[in-house]
DNA sequence: TATGAATTATTCATTGACGAAATCATCGGC
DNA sequence: GCCGATGATTTCGTCAATGAATAATTCATA
């Protein structure tokens, strides 16, 4: 398939042969044998489904991960969940005025520093977001379903490997900030 | 981590032993622990840094998608590439308008049918491509430096069938066309 | 305690991407 | 030759992201 692009195109430096190998299991194999091909279109398709079994809950991914931090972080600053979660503060405003508009949190303020706005979960967030976990834990059973206990935790593993190629953050989605 | 956000909250309908179960286990351990998770970020890391590799040789990876597209269906029409790779007709004009800007790519009038633009690389197209081609080999290797090849492989395989539950069309990345 | 620098949240203007619909040229059937 | 269909392009409205300015408050320190 992609035979052509290199055969016709190889420049005459001839490659390495370890290059050579690796190109021409590309070639032969196409995109489907790459692992960065893979788990990207895959990690981007998961993130569409996730955002359509959000959506009738009326919930962004997004706005479900800072849901959830703020659910684990309770009454810390917009600042600081923003921080966490690589969200500039001029896009925190916007967030958290939508969640706030659903009634899902709401910002108090800090006696002690009137300059912050603590972010608390409302009876209706908590609700909420417990929903939406519930829905997240059926989407990963879905996502599993063809695999045993040990390979879905093999497969993690290898993920984790590639991973530490990238130094993620743990737990920070990467596409949070962006 | 996440063990507050559920205890504290698990509304008083009892959940089902399963989802008891499968709850427990993404508590305890947190979005690592998530396939979904997992995969989604990682995938967005990977295009991320795809794009950084791509951005000194003028490329996006989408229009290294469509180069590639193009190269192993030289001659196609604009309608005909879009459809494959379910770009929308109007977004195909920006992005071959930029290619050809670039010199990469051509438009040639098909003499039997003058509506439609058959597209072709240049030669400088053929070269930037597989110097990029050169890089995406390069990146895969280092994502997969702490993988032998049997794991690498086996990753591969238990991606494929999570894959299988989101109904991926093959060699077609799912971000290319939104 | 007064002053200025730093921090937090917010607003505003700009930019750019995206999609839908209108437009233009051309083809094929009748 | 006419008309609907098709491919390519243009136009335009919408929306999100970005970064710079603004306002309120705190903190350091003289």
């Amino acid at each position: 398939m992609i035979v052509r692009v290199m055969s016709t195109s190889v420049p005459t430096p001839e490659p390495s042969e370890s290059h050579r190998k690796a190109t021409q299991t590309l070639e032969s194999t196409g995109p489907a044998h790459s692992v960065g091909f893979t788990v990207s279109t895959i990690g981007h398709a998961v993130a569409a489904r996730f955002g359509e079994i959000l959506a009738p809950l009326g919930l962004e991914p997004r706005e479900f991960a800072l849901l959830r931090t703020v659910a684990v972080t309770e009454g810390q600053s917009q600042h600081a969940i923003g921080e966490r979660l690589r969200i500039p503060p001029s896009r925190m405003v916007a967030f958290v005025d939508a969640l706030e508009a659903h009634g899902l949190l709401e910002r108090r303020h800090d006696p002690s520093d009137r300059r912050t706005r603590a972010l608390h979960l409302t009876e209706g967030g908590r609700e909420l977001l417990d929903r939406a976990f519930a829905e997240a834990v059926a989407h990963e059973r879905d996502l599993c379903a063809e695999l045993s206990a040990e390979e879905r935790e093999q497969l993690l593993e290898l993920l984790q490997r590639v991973a530490s190629r990238l130094g993620l953050p743990p737990g920070v989605h990467s596409a949070i900030g962006q």
